[in-house]
RNA sequence: GGGGAGUUUCCCGAGCGGUCAAAGGGGUCAGACUGUAAAUCUGAUGGCUUAUGUCUUCGCAGGUUCGAAUCCUGCACUCCCCA
């Protein structure tokens, strides 16, 4: 099954620069070929940042090709200098390890189930006995320093001054300088190895494609392409994936389902045509529907509900979506445990709530006359005090198990509890806390 | 060095010697409305206990008064003007 995959990058937005289209768009017209993006394992799980590329590579399987995921642990021991204004820390080798195993996991569980081969790489398994002369002979030789002084990545950080100083191209060590090397030495590498002849990244990796390219034309006189797609960032101008409590994280550990799929579902009605198009497999046609839907009715969400469901269940499986939407609808008030509210044990709340304070009593508090509701509240944080507690409470806005509590005298025993021993408290509409008894 | 103005509860900013826990605005917290948005509207907003109670607050330290955030003295800091 081959497809025009050049037209579908097209056709959804996700072509910013590449090398001679003809060219890659005929290279392409047969399928098998062999297409990499590369993921630096900066940290131990990968990013909603990486959703585009990790897309355009399941794009590449589904049309028939091979896609071939690298993963940096050579070029993460440098740190890529492109789209980064100020040097990079540089990580310890053991630190380094654990990324590329939490990177590559990732990336293997999204793209399987395309039904094609997929490769991932690790350019730390070719690069580890390259020794530092045979490279300056084989690589530097090869690569004019006016090129590498011209990349927009060198040149930006070159024109910026030491702070302190004011020395001036104090932003960029010669480290970070020799990346380009490193990333298009990959290039040839996976020429030589798999006869990859296509890398696609975003468009902050223009400069270290085409580097790449020019020395496989080179090294090996033989045409190689690139293609880079526009990084994808919100209308109001700020990176896509990043919260005000930070990025959103593909690792559940990181990033629960949940607030993975209220991330989605919180998206401006201006952001979501482009990520429909972008980070999700839906049909062209389909896109454009929930395009019209969403002028027309905005009200209903239709493209944030669908781009949450598509992109929880690509990231965290069917099982991730059912907690993120159950938990959803607790967090929405619905009630839990009682005769009408959802079944919960405390294995359940405590995944749900994970990201909320939480508080241990003893379990003897609930005995007898039990907890007085607002030391709980003011236990747990909910309230700052007893007066705080005690207003909420007064003006309607507290809830156990989110039913409503209005007695301001109202005692929590052990009827109260959801799980065995666990009991939601909730003040307002989204503040909540837990309340665990042992 | 000389002259003037100021320091108020989270912030800004009113505060007649008693009726000031202290106007008003912002913020915050609740409620209503709503698209889990924005805007809007309502209530609350020192602590403790919940009553028409009590304790702590108005730069710091003293003083005058039955009684002061409000008057006096000294100290600290800030701002403005003239040199």
């Amino acid at each position: 099954m081959t497809s025009d995959l050049f037209a579908d990058f097209q056709a959804r937005g996700l072509v910013h620069q590449s090398t001679e289209p003809k060219a890659i768009r005929a290279w392409l017209a047969t399928g098998g070929r062999r297409i990499y993006a590369g993921f630096d394992p900066t940290a131990d799980s990968l990013h909603v940042g990486h959703l585009v590329a990790l897309m355009l590579l399941r794009r590449v399987a589904h049309a028939g090709h091979e896609p071939v995921a690298l993963v940096g642990g050579a070029t993460g021991m440098i740190g890529d200098p492109s789209g980064r204004s100020e040097e990079r820390n540089l990580l310890s080798p053991e630190a380094l390890a654990n990324n590329v195993a939490g990177v590559e996991r990732q990336i293997r569980a999204i793209l399987e189930g395309t039904g094609q081969r997929v490769h991932v790489v690790n350019n730390g398994d070719w690069m580890q006995g390259v020794g530092y002369l045979e490279f300056l002979r084989d690589v530097g030789k090869h690569v004019p320093l006016s090129q590498m002084l011209a990349k927009d990545s060198v040149k930006s950080r070159l024109e910026r001054n030491d702070p302190d100083s004011g020395l001036r191209g104090a932003g960029l060590s010669y480290t970070e300088f020799s990346y380009m090397l490193l990333q298009a030495w990959d290039f040839v590498h996976l020429l030589d190895s798999l006869d990859c002849r296509v890398q696609i990244g975003g468009s902050d990796q223009w400069g270290n494609i085409t580097a790449g390219i020019d020395l496989a034309r080179r090294l090996r006189a033989t045409d190689v392409f690139g293609l880079t797609c526009p990084l994808l960032t919100k209308a109001d101008g700020t990176k896509m994936g990043k919260t005000a409590s930070g990025a959103i994280w593909l690792d559940p550990r990181r990033t629960s389902p949940y607030r993975f799929y209220q991330y989605w579902i919180n998206l401006d009605d201006n952001d979501a045509g482009c990520c429909l198009e972008r980070l999700t497999e839906i049909p062209l046609e389909e896109v454009r529907g929930l395009d019209s839907l969403r002028a027309t009715h905005p009200a209903a969400r239709d493209s944030q509900k669908r781009l949450a469901e598509e992109l929880t269940r690509l990231v965290h499986g069917e099982d991730g979506l059912g907690s993120a939407r159950q938990a959803t609808a607790i967090f929405f008030g619905a009630e839990i445990g009682g005769a009408d509210g959802i079944a919960m044990d405390d294995a359940l709340l405590a995944e749900i709530f994970a990201d909320v304070p939480s508080r241990e009593f003893a379990r003897t508090v609930l005995d007898g006359d039990g907890l007085l509701l607002i030391e709980a509240m003011e236990a747990t944080g909910l309230a700052t005090n007893r007066s705080h507690a005690r207003r909420t409470i007064e003006q309607g806005g507290a809830s156990v198990n989110n039913r409503r509590i209005a007695d301001v005298a109202y005692r929590l025993t052990g009827q109260d509890l959801s799980g065995t021993s666990t009991l939601v408290l909730r003040s307002g509409k989204k503040s909540y806390a837990i309340a665990r008894f042992k």
